[in-house]
DNA sequence: GGTGAAAATTTCGAAGG
DNA sequence: CCTTCGAAATTTTCACC
């Protein structure tokens, strides 16, 4: 994917309902066979298969990635931290976008509109670990101000999406 | 996995330096074949195959699914919402908590420590679909304060975790 | 688009060091 | 706990509606 198939894939074709219900399962579940999914929406193997590899294709479906139970591998903390970056150069938000991006420890990092610039997830194994990455964070570019606000305990966290109904035509 | 066995299942032998490089690799990309995982761990199949049936198991791997495209579904907003419940009974807190986690817009939702209680990230597909998210909100249970603030951009968003390496022993 | 079945891979378990 | 080997299941392709 790499050559002119890759754009020539990217087609944006309109998704029907069986591409939705397809994308609702897949969500929930990556590892139903094939033919289990074409059971669930209503088709056998072959073109529910084909519909799979399209909405790879077309870049719907990104990839599939198995989820780990964040406290079992030793991250019990969570951490939203809040940005104010100041007035900056193009040249410095991109200097700070890699870096941040680069830190494993950070899981999600958005640009946000209003009082604060950016909006951060971050995972570490506890306080000490925190407070190592927000020195890092501090230290590689001044920021105007950094908010930290932890986390006490998850009640919902999924990454399904909810797929929205067909529109109406 | 409903009877005895899913609670003798649920071991929580320590994970070695092969159980976390398999680990790494998963999260990265569950559509690899085990021979495949197994030559990047330096392993042939059948043990490789066993240490990913036990980590399963043992729930460190939680599930596999596929990742969506937020864009190409049509949820182009992501919200972070900060919540102030006020003081409210235990009663309160459950109502409160299994709405909200009703929700399939919320894909977040987190206990805070500090100024803030509660904090969700929502994904709509619009500011409409936003308000109309807001107002369910609202409307289900009193709050003292609820922040929305919009992501204008989407800089880094993962799902895999960075286990951490082996503790010295 | 869809069906059904053959070909190519992969999974999963047995036997053994 | 690992390796090799093979049966069973699944994925993927193909010829045809």
């Amino acid at each position: 994917m790499t050559d002119i198939d890759s754009v020539v894939a990217e087609s944006n074709r309109r998704l029907d309902a069986i591409d939705r219900k397809i994308l609702t399962v897949l969500q929930q579940d990556a590892s139903l066979s094939v033919a289990e999914i074409g059971d669930r929406v209503g088709l056998s193997s072959t073109p529910c298969w084909k519909r799979i590899q399209r909405l790879e294709a077309d870049g719907v479906i990104i990839k599939r990635v198995a989820l780990v139970d964040q406290d079992k591998i030793g991250l019990g903390l969570s951490v939203f931290v809040s940005i104010e970056s100041g007035d900056h150069s193009d040249a410095w938000l991109k200097t700070f976008a890699d870096a941040v991006s680069a830190m494993p420890e950070v899981i999600e990092f958005y640009r946000m509109a209003g009082d604060v610039d950016y909006m951060l997830r971050v995972v570490v194994a506890d306080m000490r670990a925190y407070d190592q990455f927000y020195k890092k964070l501090i230290g590689t570019v001044p920021l105007k101000n950094v908010t930290s606000r932890f986390a006490m305990e998850k009640i919902k966290s999924v990454t399904a999406l909810p797929v929205p109904p067909m529109p109406v035509s």
